[in-house]
DNA sequence: GGTGGAATAGACCAATCGGTCTAGGAGGGT
DNA sequence: ACCCTCCTAGACCGATTGGTCTATTCCACC
C-alpha cells in the first residue's frame, strides 16, 4: 500500500526484478484495470524485459496478476495491523485505518482503485481469479474481524463489525475517486456502526 | 436495471438496433469491464453488424461506454424512484432499495458489477469518462437526498444519509458480488446511518 | 415508381495484444 | 578454465483489437 506507481531503482538498493514487476502490475491494474492494461506498458514501467516476466511467472499476465494481488492485500494487511494494534478501541483502530488510507491517497496524486478488486474482478472470467480475490478479501474481514475481538467486542457483533467496516471501506473509496477528494475516506468512521455506543450526529464535512 | 445480459428479439417487439448496442453494452461492461470486452463480442451479443455501431455511436466504442452508462444509470434512478417514492419513511425505501437490488441479482445468475464504474473507471485514462461517472454517481446521490428531504429529514442530514446509503450499497455490492450471495445487499439497510433512531442491534444473516 | 437519406452488412486494415523461443550475460562452485 | 544454473534480453509470431470504408438494403415521402 506503500507507494506502488514508480519503481525507483535507487541505487543502493537496487529492487529485484520480480518485485518490480510486482509493483508496475499492482498500480498499473489499480489504475487501468487488469485488461486495460498491456504487458508493453507493464513491462516498460517495470524496466524489465518480456523474458524475465516469463521467467519469473511462467504463465505470463495472469500469474503475475495473483502474485501482485497478493503482493497488495499483504501491504493492506500490514496497514491494518499497524492501525489496530495500538489502538484503545475498535473505533479508533478503524479511524487509523480510514485516515492512513486517505494520506496514502494524497501522497501519491493518482487515485488508484482498490488493488485486489481491480485486478481480479474482471481479468478472464476464471474462476480461478474470483476465488482468489475472495480469499484476499475475506482475509482482510477476518483479519479486522480478529482484533475487533481482541478489543472486546463480543463474538457474533466482531464479524458483523469488520464486515461493516469493510463495506464502509470499499463503498468509500471509490466514491472519493470518483470525487478524487479524500475526506471522503477520512469520514467514514463516523458512519460507522457501533451497536452499543452513543447516538452518533452527522458531521461530514461538506 | 432490468434484464441486461439478454437482448431476446421477441417477435412482437422488435428491439431497435440501437438499444440493442446498449444492453449488450451495459451487460458485458459490467462482467468484463470497458477494455476487457472486444467489439466482436459485443457485436454478437447485440446481433448487430459493425456498421450500425458506428452509425449510431459515430465515435465508436467509448460513445457506446458513455451512453450505455446513462442507459444504466437511468435504470438505477428508476429504481430509486420506485422505492422511495411510496416508502413512509427514508429508512424503508432504504431497505426496498437493497431488497430489489438483491432480487435482481438473484434472478440474473450473473453477479455483474455497478454498471457505471465498471464501464467508466477505467476505459481510457480519459477525463471525458471520469467526469461522466462522477456526474452519474453524484445523480443517484442527489436523488436519493432529494427523497430524504421529501420523507422528512432536515437538509444537514439529508444529503449526508444519501452519501451513507451510497456509499453502504456500492461497498455491499462488490462484496455481494465477491461472495455471489445477494443476502449481503439484502442487511445493508440494518447498517445504515440513523441519526435519531433507536439504537440498532446487529443482525446479519451470517 | 422513383428518389434520397437512414440503417445495415461485412470486408479490410494497421496496431497491438499476450505469448513463445533462442541467444547471451552474470556469477558461483569445483 | 569450465560448466551449470539463474536470469536477462528482445526478435518474432499468430490472433485479436478498435476503427475505416464501400456496397447494399430498407423505407418514408414526393
Amino acid at each position: 500500500m506503500t507507494d506502488v506507481t514508480t519503481p525507483q531503482p535507487t541505487p543502493e538498493s537496487p529492487i529485484p526484478t520480480r518485485e518490480r514487476l510486482l509493483r508496475a502490475a499492482a498500480g498499473l491494474f489499480r489504475n487501468k484495470g487488469y485488461s486495460g492494461t498491456g504487458l508493453a506498458e507493464l513491462l516498460a514501467a517495470a524496466e524489465a524485459p518480456k523474458g524475465s516476466l516469463y521467467h519469473h511467472f511462467p504463465n505470463g499476465k495472469s500469474d503475475l496478476a495473483l502474485a501482485a494481488a497478493d503482493w497488495a492485500s499483504e501491504q493492506m494487511l500490514v496497514l491494518i495491523d499497524a492501525s489496530f494494534t495500538p489502538a484503545p478501541t475498535f473505533q479508533e483502530g478503524a479511524k487509523t485505518v480510514c485516515y492512513k488510507l486517505a494520506k496514502l491517497f494524497d501522497k501519491q496524486g493518482k487515485w488508484s482503485g482498490c488493488p485486489v478488486s481491480a485486478t481480479l474482478f474482471e481479468g478472464p472470467e476464471n474462476e480461478a481469479f474470483h476465488q482468489h480475490a475472495a480469499k484476499l478479501f475475506e482475509g482482510w474481514i477476518t483479519e479486522t474481524a480478529a482484533h475487533a475481538r481482541r478489543l472486546g467486542l463480543p463474538e457474533a457483533e466482531a464479524r458483523a463489525a469488520a464486515e461493516n467496516f469493510y463495506i464502509l471501506l470499499q463503498g468509500g473509496w471509490q466514491l472519493a475517486r470518483v470525487r478524487r477528494d479524500s475526506d471522503v475516506i477520512r469520514g467514514l468512521h463516523l458512519q460507522m456502526h457501533t451497536p452499543a455506543s452513543a447516538p452518533m450526529q452527522v458531521q461530514k464535512n461538506n
